[in-house]
DNA sequence: CAAGGTCACTACGAAGATCGTAGTGACTCG
DNA sequence: CGAGTCACTACGATCTTCGTAGTGACCTTG
């Protein structure tokens, strides 16, 4: 974590001081695609991140400017971690390593047609993803998911080139 | 780097395991982005790689299957390391990582401009980027560079307020 | 209101990774 | 040949991570 700053002015360095080891990424995952929000819901992730772990890098990601921690009213043991708007800016990111590791990886457990679907449309599904996280929503997760607006609502190209744009679209 | 046994299924994991360190990433960007193919040109990066974990990190890149390694037919001493095709899979996430880097660094080096039409025209430099690099080519580097055929063959939309392509500017 | 559970974290020792420097052997060039 | 260059290895000091076991603050339940 610690890695020499402003060591070049690369920003792909830049980037990848900020989230490019093995856990950020991952955290980020669990809000975007899960909708998860507090530290043992973090922790129970099926990579078994070690406590101290995750300390430092919750620390690392508030520090980076990508997370925002904050109490929870209800219950005062609670803390709640969600994206700032600088960190809404790795769900392109993340879209792309998911659509790489899904591609590549034999046994993933991306269903194919929600990858296709995003293949296709990616900027709108980007679009989708970003205005769902930042009202606190979830892709896979909650009434308000990602998966169930495209159900209700699909983009643009979904199945056949046919190009009927619906009513509130763009 | 080791990591790995057990694990998920989760697509965002599978990549992460094969470049989510500090330093993978960097030895594709020196790559893409500078025609970068030696061990010691990939040392002697900004970054400051020491040699042990560099020749960890090659060793993994090829283990994973993104890069290839080949001896120079001209000099003995001399190895290339090229990217595999699904080491070139791995440009739309540099790319991504690069705007992002380049939007929340106040010091990025990188040109407004170019930055500017990648975004723009996404999905048609990343098939730049990948068929120059296929060739042995790079983005800002040499003959048959990216910056080269763009100033002779722009983009689609490159008209609004990027303009004045800095022909070798790197 | 006390006992017990849950919450976000810390502590800590062992194991592993990284850093920086100093080689090493294979090869090329003059 | 001798000097220089190439891709690495060796190695000890210094992080970083792992895994387990707490800790104190805070609900919840009887």
């Amino acid at each position: 974590m610690k890695r020499a700053s402003g060591r070049s002015t690369c920003p792909v360095s830049f980037g990848l001081e900020a989230f490019g080891d093995r856990w950020s990424l991952l955290v980020v995952r669990d809000i975007v695609y899960f909708g998860k929000h507090t530290f043992n819901e973090f922790l129970a992730s099926d990579e078994a991140i070690s406590p101290s772990v995750l300390s430092a890098r919750l620390d690392g990601l508030v520090g980076a400017g990508l997370v925002r921690r904050s109490p929870d009213p209800a219950d005062g043991r609670r803390v709640r971690y969600d994206l700032t708007e600088r960190g809404l800016g790795l769900i392109p990111v993340l879209v792309e390593v998911a659509e790489w590791g899904a591609t590549h990886d034999p046994a993933t457990g991306a269903p194919a047609d929600w990858i296709a679907l995003v293949r296709e449309n990616k900027a709108e599904m980007v679009r989708r993803y970003t205005e769902t996280v930042r009202r606190g929503g979830a892709v896979f997760v909650g009434e308000d998911s990602v998966v169930a607006q495209v159900a209700a609502d699909p983009p643009g190209a979904l199945r056949a080139p046919a190009r009927a744009l619906p009513a509130g679209s763009a």
